[in-house]
DNA sequence: CACTAACGTTAGCGACTGCTGACGGATCGA
DNA sequence: TCGATCCGTCAGCAGTCGCTAACGTTAGTG
């Protein structure tokens, strides 16, 4: 059933709920950039921003990749998956739910018959 | 601009980052249960669950129907339509930024601007 | 009205989180 | 090698979060 979750998502779901996270993963969805340049775009502190990309990267929605002292980050668009499934999951569980409901209800009225057509 | 970010996504991805919240959605997504039912699935006070059905009844991922004294809740899929938009949006931006350097190119100007339903 | 049942609300406490400042490591040019 | 640059990490602090216990509120019952 649709209705466990992957233990990761519970990570990416806590890295995401963060403006500052949320702004960084917007920033470098576009360009690769260096942890100096995402710094500049925010008015707090570059170990802030450090920490932040740490928890992203943890929670795998942040690629690495270093060019001399510099370290270039960008957005990892496959670390959402397990959230969309989340998401999807519940929904798909509802509907099942109300797909069994009225077919209950159908079946109610059609009583006696003893089979379930599907 | 695709960029920006409904002022409720934050509180919905702040409600949806506690497994615990995850749980009730889960609960109420199949089933609508009163808040006593709800507590009774999980081994925390029924304090504890009523602050987190406030929470995700403010972040709109709750509906409330009252019978009684008691208090019945199900789960609000539209509640989780900011975030679907937040997660396609971050590429879709990208996309999109692909999209209008090619049409500028061809001196076309598709715009258009469809949302926002509450 | 008194009594109970079902909830929400508040105060307070321990744990966690995001932030800053100071420090250490790694890399490149002179 | 020396110095500068770029960056992660650690310690500590204020704010927030989730939890419990006690209390307040509303609706049904005798």
């Amino acid at each position: 059933m649709g209705v466990s979750e992957d233990s990761s998502t519970d990570e990416v779901l806590r890295a995401l709920a963060e403006p500052r996270r949320r702004g960084i993963l917007r920033l470098v969805a576009q360009d690769e950039l260096s942890a100096g340049e995402i710094a500049a775009a925010f008015d707090v502190s570059r170990t802030a921003i450090s920490q932040h990309v740490t928890v992203l990267k943890n929670a795998g929605l942040l690629a690495e990749r270093r060019d001399g002292t510099r370290r270039l980050y960008r957005a990892r668009p496959e670390g959402l998956d397990g959230v969309r499934a989340f998401l999807d999951g519940m929904w798909g569980d509802a509907l099942d739910t109300a797909r069994r409901l009225v077919e209950a209800e159908r079946g109610l009225s059609d009583d006696e018959e003893g089979r379930h057509a599907v």
